[in-house]
DNA sequence: CATGCATCCTCTAGCGGCTAGAGGATCAAG
DNA sequence: CTTGATCCTCTAGCCGCTAGAGGATGCATG
């Protein structure tokens, strides 16, 4: 019972729109081996079927929850899997949810101070503004988001 | 009255050291014209005074802050200028808030989203996985966090 | 059947904001 | 004088695409 109803194949035009890839970053993920190199036609264009389109919606969903593509990869391969312990996927997904806390409480603090900042000029000069104030002084923060003199020479935003 | 007491000079490295500012980075910022090549040494080294520590003090800052590097070229190019009027110092830094505070939006979707697929899941087999459920079915997310079929291809996270 | 436009192909280069490393010169301390 | 730190220039790489060149097809219309 499971023949003869072949699942349609579809031109790489077709599975962006269904999938809301874009052709050229479908092409990419080819390349990067995120997905398989499909059949071509005579012409070598790419043919898709259901799988391929599943596989890429997928990634799209991930994508749009923040996974980088490593963790797509291992995401994929763990659902590729469906017999193994899905440990692993929670913890992709835990780290995840914690470096996007973290993200979050990062630029919470930046909100905070560039809202002082906006808030408090007052439209004169620039020798009186407070953003290039702030700016030239870092002390003028509220009390050092960084702590005290820098263990890490950055604190990584976007 | 202003004479005689000579800036002192310092090398990249003190410079780095003094800033927090990568020695590699000065570098960078130099080579996309964001600091003025300073004077150099008999043997090639680049020697910086206070007004190219305070400039970098600048940049540094307003990086932590999350502006990107044209719009602190901007805010310096306004800061050399006090004379002029700090409304558009105000408006980067407004434009930089609301830029910001989306972020932050977007990303607490995301957290709750990654919460929700985190706790619901119980520790089973991949099959019963939820966090590969939902990756698998879109439409298991809180009520579509990207609204209705996409106008934009993809919600930018990071 | 010809025309023309959409879609497809491959390939290379670019974005931002650095970071890493090669391969070499110079400096400062012991 | 030797050693190791620091400096120099240059090129390439990171991520996740995006843009564009230059060309080959495919499909609909006249």
């Amino acid at each position: 019972m499971t023949s003869s109803v072949a699942s349609p194949l579809r031109s790489i035009g077709k599975l962006a729109a269904a999938t809301g890839v874009k052709v050229p970053t479908i092409r990419f993920y080819e390349q990067i081996g995120l997905l398989a190199p499909p059949p071509r036609t005579a012409s070598d264009r790419r043919l898709y079927d259901d799988a391929a389109l599943s596989r890429l919606s997928f990634i799209r969903h991930a994508r749009q929850l923040g996974f980088d593509l490593d963790a797509i990869r291992s995401l994929l391969d763990l659902s590729d899997h469906p017999d193994r312990s899905c440990g692993e996927a929670n913890t992709i997904a835990e780290r995840h949810l914690t470096d996007v806390s973290e993200k979050i409480a990062r630029l919470q603090v930046l909100r905070a101070e560039l809202s002082r900042m906006t808030t408090e000029c007052s439209g004169g000069r620039i020798s009186a503004c407070k953003v290039i104030e702030v700016l030239h002084d870092h002390t003028l923060c509220a009390e050092g988001h960084n702590g005290s003199a820098g263990a890490r020479p950055f604190t990584r935003i976007s």
